[in-house]
DNA sequence: CTGCCTGCAAATAGTTTGCATTTGC
DNA sequence: GCAAATGCAAACTATTTGCAGGCAG
């Protein structure tokens, strides 16, 4: 409502293009590479700064996962995620309807929650692959 | 089996012992000052390597939930954790159970997983209360 | 023109690590 | 006594920010 106006720059442009390209989950590093091959001089501040912005328009996700590293998702459907333990990939599954679970909690009385989704961890094929040395 | 050998250190006890003492879900830092009213000296590297090997050792629980700082909790038994968008605090309640959850897609069939949880986030009491200004 | 946006570089936050010394068992 | 653990400081990774100049609308 109060949004201060955003300006379609090229560097926002190619990231949110880039980023569309790709159903992986780039981390804010992988889309400065990806952004680089079509604007050398881009600098990786001005990627988080697009990246951020785009999610706060909800042009993108920015993925709420444990792990170290954010990462960012162009596909903004209702999907759910698992993400491996070894190499900290996400990948992408269909929606799981949380609507049924039972949530109980005294807590939760005070606390006014807006976002229930299911996170799952485990080792991808890659890295299976990879330990079987 | 092959597990390293582990002595039981003053400063892995107390560390033990102080996170023991909260229901919060402290990062090492806030277990660094906690522990740090009893050992002075300890430096908050020493933190870092024992909550890890206490976290190997399945005595604490290294949390795997979304946010920018990690945190442990003391408390072992299954039970599932509320974060708050806005604070980052985390706050337990009943475990969860997400066994009949429906989970599909293709790529699960290489996707060997072990952990199935539920992440809720919101804003607790404490950040609405400071918001009415 | 105006002020949002950029590149650059420095700053910050969280975590890990190398090393000489200490300590549990 | 010896391997494991400690304190300290430096290194590292991920992210944010201040600033002077650049560009979209």
């Amino acid at each position: 409502m109060s949004k201060t106006q955003s300006r379609m720059t090229r560097q926002r442009r190619v990231i949110l293009e880039e980023l569309c390209k790709v159903n992986t989950h780039p981390t804010a590093d992988e889309v400065y590479t990806m952004v680089k091959g079509k604007l050398p001089n881009i600098s990786l501040g001005t990627v988080y700064r697009n990246l951020d912005l785009l999610a706060e328009n909800n042009q993108i996700l920015k993925l709420e996962t444990a792990g170290n590293t954010r990462r960012y998702d162009a596909n903004i459907e209702p999907h759910s995620h698992v993400r491996c333990l070894s190499c900290g990939k996400v990948l992408d599954i269909p929606y799981i309807d949380t609507s049924k679970l039972d949530l109980k909690g005294d807590c939760l009385k005070d606390f006014n929650y807006m976002n229930v989704r299911v996170e799952i961890d485990g080792i991808c094929a890659d890295c299976a692959e990879k330990e079987k040395h």
